[in-house]
DNA sequence: CTTTTATTACAACTAAGTTGCGATAATACT
DNA sequence: AGTATTATCGCAACTTAGTTGTAATAAAAG
């Protein structure tokens, strides 16, 4: 449905990815603001501000949801649809602005594109 | 450590990927052989199955882990780093051998990726 | 045929995420 | 401002994918 009202929850999540501008996985937020919400809440704030394109949200390696800030997204159209890069060394993942060209495809149609690059992020490769 | 002895179990299992091309999740392995095998049995042979390079897995979009046989993989090298597609209509996913380029990306070493695309497959497409 | 040990089943557990519902607090309304 | 409305929140209980420990079983080696 979308966030309606302005609450001292959801400033307090949105503060986590306004101080941080990789992305951050759901136990991570969970973790880090558990003396302050319940996760029930972060799971459904987090849903929340994915419908109203301000979050957008992609599945990590292990199987965990992580989510991230949308830079050129709205409610109607999620434009944020590039690669994230999981750094193997540190964990962190950030999204990329490299575009990857996914070809046609006979006799299908593409709809959209998840892409998970791995490898060693700035910080780590030296 | 890999498949050591030929049983029954493994035969059972691997069956499954031989009248089915396209990728199985591990949820959909289990429904299917819940009456012959333990799901722990059945998690500990995709796992040495991967070990040998006869399937590969991946993550699908929903965190759930799916299998797929490998086609040039062996113990060491997984050359099976390919896209995978998966259909929203019938919720199929399938290997593609279409190759898609990821461009390099400066202060950063790729050292994999995973690309799953969305779309509509052959048969739903009409 | 016996011994060795990889494999399997079972039960109990872990952890991510969900659901239902009553309590709380933003916002709207007078 | 004070009250009514209802979005939001917290809590507890639940669901589900996947894991762990261990004793029983069955390949296959001797």
């Amino acid at each position: 449905m979308g966030v309606v009202r302005k609450t001292k929850s959801i400033e307090l999540l949105l503060n986590e990815f306004k101080t941080q501008k990789t992305a951050i996985s759901t136990i991570e937020l969970i973790k880090r603001l558990k003396a302050k919400l319940n996760k029930t809440t972060i799971y459904r704030m987090l849903e929340n501000l994915v419908d109203d394109g301000i979050l957008h949200t992609f599945m990590g390696n292990d199987g965990i949801k992580w989510y991230a800030m949308c830079i050129n997204c709205t409610k109607s159209k999620h434009e944020d649809i590039h690669p994230h890069f999981e750094c193997i060394e540190c964990g962190e993942i950030d999204c990329l602005k490299t575009e990857v060209i996914i070809p046609e495809i006979q006799n299908r149609k593409i709809l959209s594109s998840q892409i998970l690059i791995k490898g060693m992020c700035e910080k780590c490769i030296n």
